[in-house]
DNA sequence: ATCCCGAGGG
DNA sequence: CCCTCTGGAT
């Protein structure tokens, strides 16, 4: 990795830092299975979403037990609007039972473990170990942060798992736990996938993909777009 | 590569 | 109408 790139990383995070400052999971839990329950729920669909529906669904199910136990249907109607409710609905179920049967209730320190429980990928493992123990397994790769990679000039992996195993060798450890969470609240304000809002963004001026120009007043036509208007 | 799937925004 | 939202399993 160039020297160059390293500022360039380095100048991201400093700007992202100032405007965000520190930063936590938006996520909303009491207890570590919450957590994951929660984080296993925001698979394609926003985490106020997940926000919403959760207090009921601890409330009435307290405990990774009880959860496993519940009737199907039960889970399925207080998970509805989160989307894809049957397979979610199958995954913290079966996350749950796993968690009672096979860890003690304990959810694992190891994203080899972790893995390996229903419902959970890379992406989940990574944000459960991070928030819950603080260790940083790996780069949180979520479709902001992959979307946002590639306007960055990152990384241009295809998938996620590419962008993950590319990014850990780009950016320091250090900021890995943040910098995915800065991305992420960056896509979700200014950098919004259907029509980003550069002038707002604090990176416009050092984004090879942004669409305002600070050298020239305004190019007339011909203005490089990455979505058709 | 494809499927799962509802809600919200343009 | 269309696209997108803190993905994972097959």
């Amino acid at each position: 990795m160039s020297k160059k790139e390293a500022l360039y990383i380095d100048e991201i995070y400093g700007r992202l830092k100032r405007k965000f400052g520190p930063v936590s999971c938006p996520l909303h839990y009491q207890k570590p299975y919450q957590l994951c329950v929660a984080v296993i729920l925001s698979a394609q669909c926003t985490d106020e979403m997940v926000n919403r529906v959760t207090p009921e669904l601890f409330k009435a199910f307290p405990d990774p037990r009880s959860l496993a136990e519940a009737p199907v249907a039960e889970v399925e109607r207080l998970i509805h609007s989160t989307g894809f409710y049957r397979n979610k609905a199958r995954n913290i179920q079966g996350f749950c039972r796993a968690l009672v049967n096979e860890h003690g209730g304990k959810v694992p320190q190891t994203i080899e473990e972790l893995v390996k429980m229903p419902g959970v990928g890379r992406k989940t493992a990574n944000v459960v170990l991070q928030e819950l123990y603080g260790i940083s397994s790996g780069f949180v790769v979520d479709t902001h942060v992959l979307r946002l990679s590639r306007l960055l000039g990152l990384s241009h992996a295809k998938d996620a798992v590419r962008m993950e195993k590319d990014l850990m060798q780009k950016v320091p450890p250090k900021y890995w736990m943040d910098l995915s969470l800065y991305l992420i609240f960056l896509g979700r304000s200014a950098c919004v996938a259907r029509r980003p809002r550069c002038t707002e963004c604090v990176l416009s001026d050092v984004c090879p993909s942004s669409t305002v120009d600070t050298k020239r007043p305004a190019p007339k036509k011909g203005r490089p777009s990455l979505h058709q208007d």
